[in-house]
DNA sequence: CAGGATCCTTATAGATACTG
DNA sequence: CAGTATCTATAAGGATCCTG
């Protein structure tokens, strides 16, 4: 762990920089956002209201946002059924299960320190 | 990756329940905290003023705010030297450096998806 | 059932100015 | 240098109502 060389940008001494909140981070730097790749990620697919029956702490519109975000981040794929009652199953990509395996080894020691 | 057996509780299958945003996540919730512990982790200790050309785009208040939550929750230190001019340096705590670990794959995944 | 639209409240961040 | 205090702007979330 090297020193930064004072001439550098003002990023990281290893050429990386995270200083913009860009992408995926700032996804998940959304309420619940993190939960969500979780809870989607403990099942094949799941419906809305099965997602918020697992968070119910947060509201209908929360959830809806999250979810809309992840889609567009292509983390998240949305299933619509043209029945009646409609149904919808939100499942993750491969993308999301590819987050969602680097997010488990943070929530389970987030949990243990609790 | 079972489905719920519907009787349980507005959980995990497993048991495990993330519904309420506490702990390490609900301070990895924040803006630039995620960043903050990956670039004080790059380090072996850095001032305040090298910590805010890492972190360009956050404005002073957010980075003093984002330090003392974490020196709050165990995961950064905090060392004053009483010289003039004065000179603090913070580091990531024990703790802190098991959550970059475990930041660290994330971090570097969410880079290549940009 | 799934969720969009609206309105409202709070949280959060940023700018600025100032101090030990 | 290393912040804090104050204020303001905005974003984010929640409640409620409503519709395909």
């Amino acid at each position: 762990m090297a020193d930064t060389t004072a001439d550098a940008p003002a990023c990281d001494v290893d050429g990386t920089c995270y200083c913009p909140l860009t992408g995926v981070i700032s996804t998940l730097s959304q309420k619940y956002a993190i939960q969500l790749v979780s809870i989607i990620g403990a099942h094949d697919s799941l419906r809305f209201a099965e997602i918020e029956a697992h968070l119910p702490t947060a509201s209908t519109s929360t959830i809806s946002k999250r979810l809309d975000e992840f889609e567009e981040a292509g983390l998240v794929s949305r299933t619509q059924y043209n029945e009646i009652p409609p149904r919808v199953e939100y499942a993750l990509t491969k993308d999301g299960d590819e987050l969602r395996a680097r997010l488990e080894p943070l929530l389970e020691w987030a949990a243990s320190t609790e």
